[in-house]
DNA sequence: GAGTGGTCTAGACCACCTC
DNA sequence: AGGTGGTCTAGACCACTCG
């Protein structure tokens, strides 16, 4: 990162910048590798902190930089590939996997996931929290909804300890005919953010699901995956391992 | 949006900020409505334009509004749902799709889809560049990959208005085994903005497809969706006609 | 307490669109 | 020409982490 001053160019320097620095992390830095401050880079560069962040800011967004307040700036690795087809078990499948369940309760969805279900706004269903551990470090927080008319079997009053288990134990029982899913992007809601380990309004990635069951709708769950360091994969196949850096720059491909 | 301060609270201003806009958007304006401008907005609330924009970014990035530069800021319509499932007949078995062919040429890909591939790096492989139209507007563009290999029926040496058609067709006649996607965040590069009607560094889903056949990869495809206005359903059972709102705020969910 | 990234300000000028 | 959002500056202070 010799690079002492920016050439003028028509482009914006934020933008010119970042190239410059996603060249320089692929060139002069290994994975892991704490860079300058934000205030010694903008000064190396002859920019405003703010320009100097602007560039830093989508760097981090494509997964390429990790910033934590109080501690630096840090080279990423490669996103974690997640599966989330319905070949994965991601649920309610569920042999070992890498889901923990943190909470549970009986209580009104949202609007939009109550339309989802088909029952009236207000009316409580199921609700169970998880999350979902990869390496030690959670990568998705998901909310789980279930009708009682989904999960006949269960008996209301249940102590917080046996619930969530119950619900998921109902449900492995359903024969599921099919899911659909949706991806979408999405800003970490406080709830969120804390449990990723992330600010609020980090970019995230929303996975909502719809199971079916007897030809209704028997559960729907809302995945919240942390865009910065996951790729989600919907394979046949299994996954892709190799990593597709979303170039910044126009000179990449031929 | 009769607001005229924002109480003191110990939240950051622009996240607050974000909340209070995004209640207004629901309860005092209609799509397509253009706010007043950004000057204004910030003026009203009592904040530096910065701090407004650091709220309206994040209301673009949910979907909520679209900023163009020198007209405004309108109130954004629910996000489209655009099927990437197998079953979408997204490609190759394409009837009569949104998928408009804007360029094709022989090739070196860049240096993660040659992996992808399985072929060397610098070898040259047919492109085809494709954009996705529905209701008037482009909302992705794709890039395909087709080793020489894969469609040996193709003679070389063929005119830019042959290319392409006599690429799809070869590809059609193969027997596809099955296929692999993988979504992630990415920025749009120039050339992708420019096609997408947004900025460079844009968000937007990069969804990467593998196609196999007769055991090997066949093709890849590398398709960048508006992140904006998109909402990717991956569906067994037909796409999801609910937009989730993933709201800001921690007072939705009961 | 020293150092980091995160928030915020009050300006200025630029690029683009519309009239 | 006048209005919009986009870029950029040079500061200030805050929240957090760590030794």
């Amino acid at each position: 990162m010799g690079t002492t001053q920016l050439e003028p160019v028509q482009e914006p320097k934020y933008w010119h910048l970042k190239t410059v620095l996603n060249d320089a992390l692929d060139s002069e830095f290994e994975v892991g590798e704490i860079l300058p401050n934000e205030r010694d880079l903008a000064a190396r560069f002859g920019v405003a902190r703010a320009t100097l962040r602007q560039a830093l800011e989508q760097l981090e967004l494509e997964g390429r930089l990790q910033r934590r307040r109080g501690v630096g700036t840090t080279v990423a690795p490669p996103r974690i590939g997640v599966s989330v087809g319905p070949s994965a078990g991601t649920w309610p499948g569920a042999g070992r996997d890498a889901w923990d369940t943190v909470g549970c309760a009986e209580a009104a969805p949202p609007a939009a996931v109550a339309a989802l279900l088909g029952v009236e706004a207000g009316e409580r269903v199921h609700t169970v929290r998880r999350e979902r551990m990869i390496q030690g470090q959670a990568i998705a927080t998901e909310m789980l909804y279930v009708p009682p008319a989904s999960v006949p079997g269960l008996s209301g009053m249940l102590g917080p300890a046996e619930h969530a288990p119950a619900v998921l134990r109902e449900l492995r029982e359903l024969e599921l005919e099919g899911e659909d899913r949706a991806v979408e992007l999405g800003s970490a809601r406080a709830e969120d953010a804390k449990q990723l380990d992330r600010l609020p309004g980090a970019p995230v990635l929303v996975v909502t699901t719809r199971y079916y069951a007897q030809g209704r709708v028997a559960a729907a769950s809302v995945a919240t995956y942390r865009a910065d360091t996951c790729r989600l994969t919907f394979g046949d196949s299994g996954a892709l391992e190799v990593t597709h850096h979303q170039a910044s720059d126009t000179r990449r491909a031929s």
